[in-house]
DNA sequence: TGTACATCAGTGAACGCGCGTTCACTGATGTAC
DNA sequence: TGTACATCAGTGAACGCGCGTTCACTGATGTAC
């Protein structure tokens, strides 16, 4: 409980992050709950109005958050997409990367995925080639298709596979948060499993 | 804005009745929001308090909705299986009323896979017989043992490939709702997509 | 160098709201004698 | 048949809480002259 220093003139605008970091910690704390501006505020250790300095209303505020949250969660899957060579290997890197970031960090997936003002709001029309998020899902796209071309995967529409892959992995993040009486499989073999009946390869040799 | 009239003397019980199914009209009306006995009780026509003459708490109410919806899914799964007699057929169409219920029926659905307390609180433990969440998932995995004895689908772990049906239609289902900006293809073709790289069954040949 | 003033970061008190819950009550209907 | 009383369904007012937002303010730091 310590008191925050005031932010040196002309730098007012450092709270802006302070209070996006303050909301991580807050996500973290309380994962389920929605986020509020005072309990943000709170924990930037800085009295609500100020909030009002930085943003023009909650909804900025926890768009602000979004955004941030969103580009970590891209950030992670494209550099674990990265660290493989094979189309399969990239495709189930990628994947698994994204569940564990839903499963490890559940309350920035929340804010991104289950909450009120989901994306969508956030980031641009879908299909604008500018859009955070259909970047995004061409990255998923490209993945898929990779694997299609190589000769790994029976051919389709890789659009509709990509669906069909963001559905389940989604379900499966939330599912194992909010059911956590089931039986639940690791996420890796949750992902394997995906990535075997959907892409028909072999199991990878190397594992047992 | 009809008043009510108060139910005759040693009936008061059909007062629980009628808030499950006020609950089901606040539910329709606002379908992301979370319930508050207020909202119950005012749909209901009824003082708050008055809650309180059936339900101990919130937490009970609730309760009552999630069994009484999770009742209407599973009599709506399996009626919608016992319409088809081949395996393959039967699969799809209980995963097309699954679908179907949590597309049309957003607020139910919400409540019982997406709220805070969910189904698994007011259902028993999981792997017990006698448990209603338990006994929906083994109709699941049925239908998909099935479909592997008759030799349509490719054998595995039936409870594997349960899990995997039930987070792509969860995911499906959220996903649909919350991200809206989103190109979605309707239900059946998401559910025969689900169902043909799952199962790897050819094209029903009746559709074109 | 000193002084008046503007800018800027941030605050404390208050607002109205909806919430879950408690409490002492009201008034109609049934039962005992 | 009348009357006292118990039971029962339901209520109105109040509680304390956390919320988003507004408002007039405080006090430190910079700038102009």
């Amino acid at each position: 409980v310590t008191t925050r220093v005031r932010n040196p003139h002309g730098e007012g605008s450092r709270l802006r992050d302070e209070l996006i970091a303050a909301a991580g910690r807050v996500l973290a704390a309380a994962p389920d709950a929605d986020l509020s501006l005072r309990a943000v505020a709170r924990e930037a250790g800085v009295a609500a109005p100020s909030v009002y300095l930085q943003f023009a209303d909650k909804t900025e505020l926890v768009g602000a958050v979004i955004a941030h949250y969103f580009e970590q969660l891209r950030e992670v899957v494209v550099n674990a997409i990265a660290t493989a060579a094979e189309p399969v290997d990239r495709l189930r890197a990628g994947c698994l990367a994204y569940c564990r970031f839903g499963l490890e960090r559940p309350g920035p997936y929340h804010v991104l995925f289950a909450s009120e003002a989901p994306v969508a709001h956030v980031l641009g029309r879908f299909g604008d080639p500018d859009d955070a998020g259909t970047r995004a899902f061409a990255t998923l796209i490209d993945a898929i298709r990779d694997c299609m071309t190589a000769g790994i995967a029976r051919p389709g529409d890789p659009f509709r596979q990509a669906t069909l892959f963001w559905s389940a992995m989604h379900g499966y993040v939330s599912l194992v948060q909010l059911q956590r009486g089931f039986p639940w499989q690791p996420v890796d073999e949750f992902v394997d499993d995906l990535i075997t009946t959907f892409i028909n390869a072999p199991a990878d040799p190397d594992r047992q």
